[in-house]
DNA sequence: CACTTAATTAAGTGTCAACTTAATTAATAT
DNA sequence: ATATTAATTAAGTTGACACTTAATTAAGTG
């Protein structure tokens, strides 16, 4: 479930789709109007958000209004949070000071 | 770079080698022997995690070190809590809440 | 220099996932 | 029943990417 999560979140597009759904519910089409790309994709990515537990789907007559799942984003942040338990949060406090001296310009 | 990060942070192993070289610095073979994957491979996967900022290498010898790079997290754990901006933290706490209330019995 | 060790780069293969168009399902209206 | 609208599933193509083995680089060591 968590893999699937990480996996969906990948696709750049379903980054997209899960911002724009992230406060108020849209149809399949709605969403679809903000890509490029065809209908049917646009289906495929919201099959896989949903099958990752980070939407779910309100019928309504013929159309079908996606909204995120808030239990699934639970999940997702606690494991991302986890990841980088004890250590790594430490390692990340200390990156965060020493940019916060440095102030931004080191790119590798 | 963090569409880099989050690219590496796809691959299970490469999860997987983040893991290992969180606490201590790793060669490349010694990373290899945990996995059932050949040294070019690993080689490969270690190239990404570079390319993404991720991880860093230290040369000795005929040796090469690999090891956590902080500012690399720090970029990726900010730009993903500030994924989760505003109304998605919002929700992210009202769902813990009921999760913690209803305990975790709840699978799509 | 020749040899060993550590690791990489090169070259090629197979799988998978993101897309396409076409066909299909489902709900509602005429 | 037929048509319309919304969306999906089906089928097939393409490109990326995670592997493989073989060849190469690089740094010591006898």
């Amino acid at each position: 479930m968590i893999d699937k999560a990480i996996q969906a979140i990948t696709e750049p597009r379903r980054r997209d789709i899960l911002h724009l759904v992230r406060d108020e519910e849209l149809t399949s089409s709605a969403i679809a109007s903000h890509f490029d790309i065809s209908a049917p994709a646009i289906s495929q990515h919201l099959k896989v958000l949903e099958e990752a537990g980070l939407v779910v789907v309100r019928r309504a007559g013929t159309k079908r209004f996606y909204g995120i799942r808030r239990e699934g984003f639970a999940e997702l942040m606690q494991y991302i949070e986890s990841f980088w338990d004890d250590s790594l949060l430490r390692l990340k406090e200390a990156a965060e000071e020493e940019e916060r001296r440095r102030h931004g310009n080191n790119e590798q």
